[in-house]
DNA sequence: TGCAAGAATACTGTATGCAGCATTTAGCGC
DNA sequence: GCGCTAAATGCTGCATACAGTATTCTTGCA
């Protein structure tokens, strides 16, 4: 019970003395077969209720009845309850003794909550970026921008929006602290069911696109105040764009 | 499948239309019988493994058995695993494919990243406070405190740590800000195993107190800037505290 | 003795069954 | 028709059973 897990768990992991190594885990050949895909039904469950919720294909209120979903994702009670309760966890369904789970409701004060939760974070992270981000990290983020403008351009709503969180969550993984970006994706993953309804007019759009766009700049500069600045301002925006069209 | 949720769920509660309004849920008759406890298993268990896991009764790196603790539970297997996801989700477990969950460990640098997220959060939540909170507020935090100061007198340590962490999460919770609070206190939570072994000498301790002795009073003067500033130097204190006998 | 291959064991992942609670429906008195 | 009570239905919570995979043990060989 103490001598546990110092043989090799999986190929590619070596363990010597007590320190577990962790080899690079394929081999990078582009032509060795891809990686094994250790199929976790749980995994497959919880990405798809998940995102059922947050595409609202499960309003908020529902009752989740386990006999339906589990029957319309081909699997037993078992696995869908585990996962039913990981997002619970996670803060998107609620869980009702003896009544099962109900996906979670918003009001605009909880989503106002969140948004200065996520701005709070994010100009952390900005902060920090600025301090130890590599010009290639920085590099990366530029990339996402040029494609998310791209998108703006062609009018690719759906693409503009994933790009958009990905330069976010972007930022806060320069801050290089793992739990600064678990607790982000965490509140984002909240959020997200509710800026998937906030689709702004062509001018609140352009104006997101703008402040995209000295974003980048001051990470650039690594300007660390103003970069800050913009990212309070940006996420004043998201307020202003989601707030009406929600319950009190 | 749209309408459901309007009929009473609990005795206390009524729907109106569509709406649920929530009475006071007990009658706040002191001789009225206690509300009835809506036993939870779930709960009772995902309780008694964080304890588990924060009492270093399951250190880092264990594999948690399922058969093992369930029988030392008195529970079977299939509401202890749904416990356990539950805590994967919190970041307390690991999820490993095939092998179970493994009590996670955290090494000095997620340590650090840790406190560094608490820091800004509760820097935050202290700057809200200082605008929102009422004196009544204020003065709950301030009783809390002197009862801390009671038990460092008295040297009880144990009920000095639990009120130290209740008054960080009171602060917090002055913010009122349901979001903030979560992350705070899932990230706290994580925390706990760490901080429960970081037991400072008398000089340290003496600071500790000092600073909180200034954390209340800039507090109550309403004096953000301050609040931030002790809060940051507190939380530096911490990390000076437990840096220490950590893994690389 | 040391190593390796295969059998045996242990444990996890999933499905299913059953008891109990919640909700709905049916029946009954007014 | 309306409200109340009771049966019936549906669903959740928990336990157990079984299949598949990891781990350990055993045996054979050098």
């Amino acid at each position: 019970m103490i001598d546990l897990w110092v043989r090799p768990a999986y190929p590619w992991r070596i363990s010597s003395k007590d320190a577990v190594v962790v080899l690079s885990p394929p081999p990078a050949n582009p032509d060795a077969p891809a990686r094994i895909e250790r199929h976790s039904l749980h995994d497959a469950i919880v990405s798809r209720l998940r995102d059922m919720i947050i595409e609202g294909h499960l309003p908020p209120g529902t009752r989740i009845n386990e006999g339906q979903i589990g029957a319309q994702l081909g699997v037993s009670r078992t696995p869908l309850r585990e996962a039913i309760k990981y997002l619970a966890s996670e803060g998107l369904v609620d869980l009702v003794p003896s009544r099962g789970a109900v996906v979670k409701t918003f009001g605009a004060k909880e989503v106002l909550d969140m948004i200065e939760v996520i701005r709070t974070l994010e100009q952390f992270a900005g902060a920090r970026a600025c301090q130890i981000a590599t010009n290639q990290d920085i590099g990366a983020i530029r990339d996402l921008h040029d494609q998310m403008i791209a998108c703006y351009e062609a009018g690719d709503r759906l693409q503009y929006y994933k790009l958009n969180q990905a330069i976010h969550s972007g930022i806060v993984a320069l801050a290089d602290n793992a739990a600064l970006s678990d607790v982000h994706s965490m509140v984002q993953t909240r959020l997200k069911r509710i800026r998937f309804i906030g689709h702004e007019g062509p001018e609140k759009w352009a104006n997101a696109v703008a402040e995209h766009q000295e974003m980048i700049a001051a990470l650039e500069s690594r300007d660390a105040d103003r970069l800050s600045a913009i990212l309070g301002q940006h996420l004043t925006l998201a307020w202003e764009r989601v707030k009406d069209g929600l319950s009190p």
